[in-house]
DNA sequence: GCCTCGTTTAGGATCGATCCAAATCTATTG
DNA sequence: CAATAGATTTGGATCGATCCTAAACGAGGC
């Protein structure tokens, strides 16, 4: 309490507008400097344990407010981190946000979000914002038809990176996603393993990483299984309605598929609709495998089988890369890739070897697993 | 600055660490003071536009980075926003973000996400560095079992607020959200048409606004329909699981129940596939309405019909309304009230008159609606 | 009692913008 | 031609923290 007989200048006694309580005022009730208690406030060893309860008080008695953006100024970091997702509406994405969440809120960290709809301008802009914000580094899904050089620019800008999901560039960069070609492969195998050999790919249209890696996983199985022959890979845009029309067309042919593995399961999910409304029984007149195992997926009927890719967990490895290269922004780039796996539930029938009864029954529907 | 007489102290000039360009570097290139410079940057209308155009070429040759840190030290709004949800894996939540990103974006605002996991806790704590961060407002959709004393806390910190979706406290506070009280009304109304009586309300458990809403517009309906003997509300988590589980305790009554409404989508879908696993037909042997009308619900098998609450546009208003606030802080409180629209498709068959055939055909399989 | 050494605390400079009151520059007018 | 109003521009003070160097302090040794 040693208010010195010079003036202590209190922030609220001249003007009726009432400022906020700073370190100095907070210095002033415990009788020490300024620096100190910053020094208390970043739980610094050096000061000691009686001054540190002493400030403490103080700080609890005159209701003070750290200033993030007055530290932030001074000091380098802001621990605060840009995300950008290009549709969080997708229930895939809300859980891989709430992974990144999870893990900020450990490190005491706090993140903007930017849902880009698949816009690079959008993006873009997000990105010089996020600059200005002095943001300490960026979770990132690029959106369509990014521009490579992105990552030459945020190198430029001394701005920490992980992309999540997609990825643009080459290596070496960060990146956290999941091993979409193992998880096509195990689709394809398990597949063949039920007797299909007109295995169809509903596969996306943009170039980007994530759609890559799936044909090429598929094209790899396919090969790997002796189907070379039977590769087939529809693209469009990866929506249910996609999905609905393709498979319709699909059916049309002759021979036609007797299994569609999908980019994901919203896809997947508007081509069991689809078989329904050709009057085909989806699971039993062709398979259908998706990708993501979104909560959906074992709702349907029958039930979806799907290529599990924990979002969640992959916000999470994203997020504790960020906070690795945020420590430590010299060290070598990882790859943090997961390995997916196959959920199986009853949107697969084998192929009756012939002569056996083409009808069979839906197993019970069920929400376990 | 007063420093020698002379002395321009360009900020790279000594160390061999390179900083980052400021407004005084540009002064001093376009041969203006920094006051100018900030009056560009910040559009004034003050200064000419013979320097306006000049000062603009500096900042581009020079490639100056603004510094939102410094800039909100010194004045008082930071351009940015907290957005408070409970469950951002939710895809009603993704919606309504995905329409809150899409005004802020427009009104070059940027906002933080947090996701609270239903807990006070966590929320609070949010919160807390929210105020830190000096956001000029909040959009909040508290967590469950928060303290009404929250909205007082806040208004003591001078921290503008929205409710979105539900609300603590009493008005007058803003709020955006859906008249759920309306919807029920509209989905009792909807099944009373096609004969029903025996209609039973799939509620949720927690005591906030958004289930004493939704009840509240269950008893007003049935009561208004004559049924007030009828009523029937079962309370549980708002879960799949708890519409799996709750439709088949109910279905094994007698007599059993002719239809459900249910608090959400999830627990529709759930309550349908409840019925397919006790070898019944939803929406024949039972009909079934659900509340959000998620894209999901017409994927379903029989379609959905869903109290439609438009969260994309909830998510729009709420930004809207916190923009009005935070331009106008002493203006009257309000509340933003969409009405709900009933999406009806195909989960409720009409109670058949006795004698007629019991069995119906599902309508042909469509994304449409 | 004096000196050294390590621990704590102080205070001035600084981060990079905005605010504000005053200075300067143009036209315009009596 | 001086005076004046209006349009631009300016410099110093300021926001609230951190960094950094130096000073104050207390304990122990001779």
């Amino acid at each position: 309490m040693a208010r010195s007989p010079g003036t202590t200048s209190s922030p609220r006694d001249r003007s009726g507008k009432r400022q906020s309580v700073t370190l100095q005022d907070i210095a002033a009730h415990a009788g020490v400097s300024r620096s100190t208690v910053s020094l208390v406030l970043r739980e610094s060893p050096l000061v000691a344990e009686a001054t540190r309860t002493q400030v403490q008080a103080s700080i609890k008695a005159l209701g003070y407010v750290y200033n993030r953006g007055a530290a932030a100024l001074r000091a380098s970091r802001t621990f605060t981190l840009g995300v950008v997702v290009y549709d969080i509406a997708n229930p895939f994405f809300g859980a891989m946000v709430a992974g990144i969440d999870s893990v900020l809120h450990r490190e005491n960290y706090v993140s903007f979000l930017a849902n880009s709809e698949d816009s690079p301008e959008r993006q873009q802009r997000f990105l010089e914002r996020m600059r200005e914000q002095r943001v300490d580094g960026l979770l990132l899904c690029p959106a369509e038809g990014t521009d490579p050089a992105l990552l030459t620019q945020l190198a430029d800008w001394n701005m920490p990176c992980v992309q999540v999901l997609r990825h643009i560039g080459t290596p070496p960069f960060d990146y956290a996603g999941t091993d979409f070609e193992l998880g096509v492969r195990q689709a394809v195998d398990h597949l063949v393993t039920l007797g299909h050999r007109r295995i169809v790919f509903l596969g996306g249209e943009a170039e980007h990483s994530a759609t890559r890696t799936r044909h090429q996983g598929y094209r790899d199985a396919m090969h790997a299984q002796g189907l070379g022959e039977a590769q087939r890979i529809v693209r469009g845009p990866v929506t249910r309605r996609t999905g609905f029309e393709s498979i319709q067309t699909l059916m049309q042919e002759s021979p036609r598929p007797t299994a569609v593995i999908c980019h994901n399961d919203l896809m997947a999910l508007g081509a069991m609709l689809g078989l329904q409304r050709l009057g085909l029984v989806p699971g039993e007149d062709c398979a259908v495998i998706g990708t993501d195992d979104i909560e959906e997926a074992a709702l349907s009927l029958p039930p979806l089988t799907s290529v599990a890719t924990h979002p969640f967990a992959i916000g999470e490895e994203a997020a504790r890369l960020a906070m690795r290269r945020i420590a430590n922004p010299g060290g070598a780039r990882e790859q943090v890739v997961l390995k997916p796996r196959l959920q199986v539930r009853h949107s697969c029938a084998p192929i009756p070897a012939s002569g056996e009864a083409q009808y069979r029954r839906y197993p019970h529907a069920t929400l376990d697993a």
